[in-house]
DNA sequence: CTTGTAATCGAAATCGTTTTCGATTGTGAA
DNA sequence: TTCACAATCGAAAACGATTTCGATTACAAG
């Protein structure tokens, strides 16, 4: 029952090691009669051949690594989803680890998966990294690198990520649309591409409509939480009340800002709308259902998998390797907080 | 600067790969000079034994597997953390496998993780899983294996979970004491142990406290959605508007029927009162917040994880392994819709 | 000057697979 | 019969680390 290897089956067919391994990978110098009674027989016994054997000479782990900024997110959850299966598919195993959004972490992940030997390494970088050399070294070592979502403009790789900024664009435009002509933003970590982006998106829709655009109407969320949304929520109120949307960066600060609202029976969106980002399963739920921006993050996952695996399939070829940057398309929804 | 190997430090220092690899693992046939030689230049230039071609020899993988029924999923996600967290601080990688609620799948990726060669298995059964035959497997190959929340009461094998009966019980309680006397229960699928036991839980106290336990305010969901939630919300509106209080097996189903019931300008929880299972982070950011029992996805995890790394001691050590039932505490989480 | 012992090191086998290259057999053509 | 050439198979060397067991040296005791 327990794990037979190559031997066991050539001493029970009384052939040699060098024949059963080639039968089973159907080498053109095994006779036909030789591979299908090779192949009867390693069915029969379920014999599967040991990994980490044939890893010392193929150089292949079959084993691609992923590091997240955090485990306990819908969206990287859904990324993750999309990225196993598509793995599952061509065979490959999935390391996952977490950067907890820490520099440091990210740093010393990359490096447990460079010592694992993976075939590749897809990962999103944390909020608050700032250099790439960890980055850069994945690619000097030529292993395939594939970064989703947050991603680095420095740094020579493939890429899947949204048109952010369009998107933040579309999203307040349709607060606009709908009426409303003093709109605050929460905004997300200053570093960050896509949280620039966002705001760079919200900034343009003004512009376009010739809205003014206040920079005290700007709040910065360090951490993209409910909490954060919260807070500025009852800021907003206290503050401003002549604001009459708010953009957030994501769906929990968004959120955040709709329970405090509720909680002061502010009547969303006839009082103030609230436009999320990301389209977290929650945000359909919660009363008044949140208008958001659809991230897919299961088509991300794929799409970073297949990309890892193309420039994988070059490097066994020793051709040289053209990096892409994909955007996969976001949608708008509408719901009742707009 | 890429993966080099004992022979390279060998040569380099002048010394065997023998006396290098006995350096760096501390043996005493190695005096203190060589050692520190081979230690401080096997930091120098970054050196770590390649996992593969270790695993050969001593049959160690350092991964584990695990296996969730679902991947976007708070409490897995959180069960995940735990033992992500853990298996880092004890050098070992997580691969991680879903099996979408199928139990031909989990089959199939029990499968996949022994003939990885993981060192150990940490899984939560699907809902549809009704032998245990794959189950049995890992154990009869002599690895580790341990199963949280969702577990089996038929297989021999360490498990973390919570004591469903007791902690649904104390939540029905808690609606009871409320003033509450006509309580309907939303229940899981009839297989999984815990949605039996929570069922159990809920008949209970409506014993203790002498109240009339009613087969038609027992509603099925089959697969535990906010949708299933929102359905039978209505369907108790329409068909019963006696009942005053619902317990619903999980947060999801709790939600949607908040969910219809703020659509109906139903009053939660002056008219009807809603108790969820889980505490999801969103449970807590809806409105009402929604009542319900903690159940602490992390401890779970690292608690799983330190079951597995105690039985592997053992194993190693050929001594016989004794399988234990590890209960964690839930609590009681009362918000605003109850 | 032996002999025994401890300290230190290395040769070589091993894990299970892959793959190169050489060996063997059989077949048909000359 | 002999030779050339496929067709088919296996021996053996990798891959990189671990570990057994033997070799060497030095030194103290007899």
């Amino acid at each position: 029952m327990s794990n037979l290897t190559l031997k066991d089956i050539a001493t029970a067919l009384g052939l040699s090691i060098t024949t059963v391994s080639k039968a089973l990978k159907d080498y053109p110098d095994v006779s036909a009669k030789t591979k299908e009674k090779v192949k009867a027989y390693a069915q029969e016994v379920n014999f599967t051949p040991n990994a980490y054997a044939a890893y010392l000479r193929t150089q292949e782990s079959k084993i691609i690594g992923v590091i997240i900024p955090r485990l306990n997110h819908y969206f990287f959850s859904s990324v993750l989803k999309g990225i196993m299966k598509a793995a599952e598919e061509e065979g490959y195993m999935v390391i996952i680890l977490s950067s907890e959004e820490s520099y440091e972490l990210e740093k010393k992940q990359v490096n447990r998966l460079l010592k694992q030997n993976v075939d590749g390494i897809l990962m999103s970088i944390a909020d608050s990294t700032h250099d790439t050399e960890h980055i850069d070294n994945i690619s000097k070592q030529n292993i395939p690198l594939v970064l989703f979502d947050k991603y680095s403009k420095l740094s020579e790789c493939s890429s899947v990520i949204i048109n952010d900024q369009n998107a933040a664009f579309t999203a307040v435009e349709h607060l606009i649309k709908s009426g409303r002509k003093n709109i605050a933003h929460l905004r997300g970590p200053l570093l960050p591409q896509n949280s620039i982006d966002r705001f760079l998106g919200y900034r343009k829709a003004l512009e376009k409509h010739q809205l003014p655009y206040k920079k005290e109407w700007v709040f910065t969320c360090q951490v993209i939480t409910s909490d954060e949304g919260y807070t500025y929520a009852k800021k907003i109120i206290d503050k401003y009340p002549e604001i009459d949307a708010i953009f957030a960066v994501a769906d929990m600060p968004a959120i955040g800002a709709i329970k405090y609202f509720n909680e002061q029976n502010i009547s969303i969106p006839e009082q103030i709308a609230v436009m999320g980002f990301s389209n977290w399963k929650i945000s359909g739920l919660i009363t008044p259902a949140l208008s958001t921006v659809n991230q897919p993050g299961e088509t991300m996952g794929k799409k970073a998998f297949e990309l890892f695996f193309e420039e994988l399939q070059l490097i066994k070829k020793g051709k040289k390797v053209k990096h892409q940057i994909v955007e996969v398309e976001t949608t708008l929804v509408v719901r009742d907080s707009t």
